[in-house]
DNA sequence: AGCCTCGGGTTTTACGTATAACTAGAAGCG
DNA sequence: CGCTTCTAGTTATACGTAAAACCCGAGGCT
C-alpha cells in the first residue's frame, strides 16, 4: 500500500519565498544539448572553448546557436564544484573610508570584472580587534587573496589557507606572498627631498604615521638616505595617527618645542599635511612663505584645501589593477615578478623657497 | 562481468597547476561521517542546524566533535548547487572614489560579513558607458542586488534578472524595488534652511548637482518648500558637476552676475561647498563673515578645509547596513518597510549671521 | 494482537557541469 | 589486407551537499 502519497504540497517553493516569479528555471547544458541534437558533453566542450579538434565547426555552431536562443548561461556553482574553485577572490584592507584603499579597490574590481571574477571584501579589524578568521565570516571558499600590508594581523589565518596571496603596498619578497605590487614609495620620498632641498630647505620635520608597516618604514628610510648626501640637512620625526586632527596636534606640539625650528614639514600622508597647514595657520605662520609642507598620496582633499597640497601622487587604482592582474597570473600558474609602480611629485601651493 | 577494475592511475592533480602544495584536500561531510560512525546524511542534518527531532543529542555531539577535529568546512559550491543559490549579492554604485559610496559599501560589507554573504561590486559605467550587463561581467549568479539611485542606467539589466532588489538613496516606492533605504535628505535640507533663516539670511544661491537623480531632486524640492514660508526669501539655482573645481567655477560665475547677490550658498555636496569657499576667497569675500556656505554629506574634506564646513551629516555606513539588512530580510521572505534614516546638521565654521 | 506513531537514523537521488575513457567510422599505409 | 591513427563524437562518472523517501524497533492505543 503506497501511503505517503497524500502529502504532496511541500514540494514547491525551493526558494524561501522571495524572488517573485521564480525566474523561470534557467536552461541547463542538457537543455541545450537536446535542442541541438547532441550530447551534454558536447555542449560542455563547445562552451568551454576547448574543442579544437574534438568537435566539427558545424555542430559547434549548432550548439552555440541553440545556447543563444535558449539564453543558456552556465551554472557557475556547478562548474565551481566540478573544478574545485570559486572565481572569487578576497580583498583584505583595513578600511574603505581611507580613500587610498577605496581607489585600490576600484582598480581591483575593474580587472576582476574583466576576468569574470568576483571580489569579496574583508575589512580587517582595526588593529584592536581580535583578527577573526576571514574565512569563517566571508563566503569562505576562495581562489586567492589580495591583501594590503596594513592588514597584516589577518594574514596568519589567510596564510593557513594555503591560497595564492598577492600583497599590495607591501614588502617585496614578503614571505608567503605569491607576488607583490607596490607604488614606488622610496622614489616618491626621494622626489620630495630633492624638491625641498632644491628650494633651500635644510631643517625638516618628518610628520610620520604612528603605525609601523612597510609603506611607512620605507618613507622614513628613503628620507634619511636622501638627506644623507646634503651637508647640514637635519630631520626630526614626530608620529601621529593618520587624521587631520592628530596631524594638527602633533605639528603644534613639534613647533612649540625649542631649538631646531623646521622650515619644511614632510608628511607621510595628505591628511597629516592638511593638519600641519591648519596648525601653521593657527601659529601665525604663512604656508608656504614661512613654512613648506608636503603630503603623500594625493587624496581628494589635497586640492580641496587652500593652498593646495604639494604631494606625491600614488597610483592607487593602478596598484589595484596590477595586483589583480598578478593574482590572475598566479591562478594561471605563472609567477609574476614584483612590480614597483612609478609615482610622481605634484608641485602645488604648499612649498616654496626657504626663508633666508 | 565486472571488468573496469584495472584503471587506477590518472586520478590526481585535480587542480590546474597553481595553488602550490594543493592545500591538503579538505575534509568532506563524508569524511566526517566516517569518523563519527554515521551516514553522510546525518552529518548534513547536524551541520544544517535542522535536526530538531531527527538526531539524538549524543550522535549530534559526536558529529560536531568529529567535524571540529577534522577541520571540516562545508563546500559552499556544492551547497549552492544543491540549494540553487549563491550567498552572493551585487552592489551597484557609480564609483568608489566617491567617499559617500565607499562608506555605504563599508556598511554593506559589514553586515554581509555577519550573515556569511559575499558582496561583489559592480561599478556602473559613468553615465556615458553603454551600461553593459552586470551579470555577464560579474560572477553572474546572484541572490540579490543592492543599487544606488545614481546607477539607474544599469537597472534595466538587473530588473530583467528578477532578483530581489534593494534601492539605496533612492525614491521610496521605486518601481520594481523590494525595499528602499534612504537618508532623510529632505529633513537635512530643511535643517539647513532653518539654520540659515535663523541667522537672518534671505538671498540664497543653491549650488546644485548637474545630475538628475532622486537624491538631488529631493534637495531642491525641500529647499523650495522650506523657504516658501518666509517672506522675502529668494533662491537662485546654479548647477555643476560634483567636483571642487566645478564648484569653484560655478560660484565665480554666479557671483559675478549682477543683481541678487546671495548672502548664503547652499550646496548639494561638500565638494561643491569647498569649491564655493575657494571662489569666495578669490573674490575677496570672507567666509563666513561676508558669505555663509553649507555643504552636504560630511565628507572627510569637510573638516580638512579651513574654515571647516557647516554641513549635513549623512549616515552613509548606516545606509549600507540598513540596506543589506533589508536585503537579507527579503531573502528570508519578509518584506521590510522603506526606511528613512535620520540626518543631522553639523554647525561648523562656514555659517554666520548675515551682514545687515 | 494488530495497528499506528514516533524517534532516530540510513539510502538514494538530484543539483549542472567537466572530463576521462570509450567507440565507431574513415583514412593512411606498407 | 590488417594495422594504426585520426576525427567526431558519446557514455559514464565525480565533484560535495541537502533532503525526500524509506526503514526499523519501541511504545501506545484500542
Amino acid at each position: 500500500m503506497t501511503s505517503g502519497e497524500e502529502k504532496a504540497q511541500p514540494r514547491d517553493e525551493r526558494w524561501p519565498t522571495a524572488r517573485g516569479p521564480r525566474a523561470g528555471a534557467r536552461a541547463t547544458s542538457r537543455d541545450v544539448a537536446r535542442a541541438a541534437g547532441v550530447s551534454q558533453a558536447t555542449v560542455s566542450l563547445v562552451m568551454g572553448e576547448k574543442w579544437r579538434g574534438r568537435v566539427s565547426e558545424r555542430t559547434a555552431e549548432a550548439v552555440r546557436s541553440a545556447a543563444r536562443s535558449l539564453g543558456y548561461r552556465p551554472n557557475l556553482a556547478a562548474r565551481d564544484l566540478r573544478l574545485g574553485r570559486t572565481r572569487t577572490v578576497l580583498l583584505v584592507v583595513p578600511a574603505l573610508t581611507n580613500e587610498f584603499f577605496a581607489r585600490v579597490h576600484t582598480g581591483v574590481v575593474r580587472v576582476a570584472q574583466e576576468h569574470g571574477l568576483g571580489v569579496v571584501l574583508y575589512l580587517s579589524p582595526g588593529g584592536t580587534g581580535p583578527a577573526q578568521d576571514p574565512f569563517a565570516s566571508a563566503s569562505a571558499t576562495l581562489d586567492g587573496v589580495l591583501a594590503s600590508s596594513m592588514a597584516a594581523e589577518a594574514l596568519g589565518a589567510i596564510r593557513g589557507g594555503g591560497l595564492p596571496l598577492v600583497m599590495l603596498d607591501s614588502d617585496p619578497g614578503h614571505e608567503g606572498a605569491s607576488a607583490t605590487v607596490n607604488p614606488d614609495i622610496a622614489d616618491g620620498m626621494r622626489q620630495v627631498a630633492g624638491h625641498l632641498l632644491g628650494l633651500g630647505h635644510r631643517r625638516f620635520l618628518h610628520l610620520a604615521s604612528d603605525i609601523d608597516t612597510w609603506t611607512f618604514r620605507v618613507r622614513a628610510r628613503a628620507l634619511t638616505e636622501a638627506l644623507r648626501g646634503t651637508a647640514g640637512a637635519t630631520v626630526r620625526t614626530e608620529r601621529a595617527p593618520l587624521t587631520v586632527a592628530d596631524g594638527l596636534r602633533a605639528t603644534e606640539k613639534a613647533l612649540a618645542e625649542p631649538g631646531h625650528r623646521p622650515t619644511a614639514i614632510i608628511c607621510d600622508d595628505d591628511v597629516l599635511a592638511a593638519g600641519a597647514c591648519k596648525a601653521a595657520r593657527r601659529l601665525g605662520l604663512h604656508v608656504p612663505a614661512d613654512l613648506s609642507v608636503t603630503g603623500f598620496t594625493d587624496l581628494a582633499l589635497a586640492t580641496a584645501v587652500e593652498p593646495e597640497l604639494t604631494t606625491v601622487q600614488l597610483p592607487a587604482e593602478a596598484v589595484g589593477e596590477a595586483g589583480m592582474r598578478a593574482l590572475v597570473a598566479v591562478l594561471d600558474g605563472r609567477t609574476p615578478a614584483p612590480e614597483a609602480l612609478p609615482v610622481r611629485l605634484v608641485t602645488r601651493g604648499t612649498t616654496a623657497h626657504a626663508r633666508t
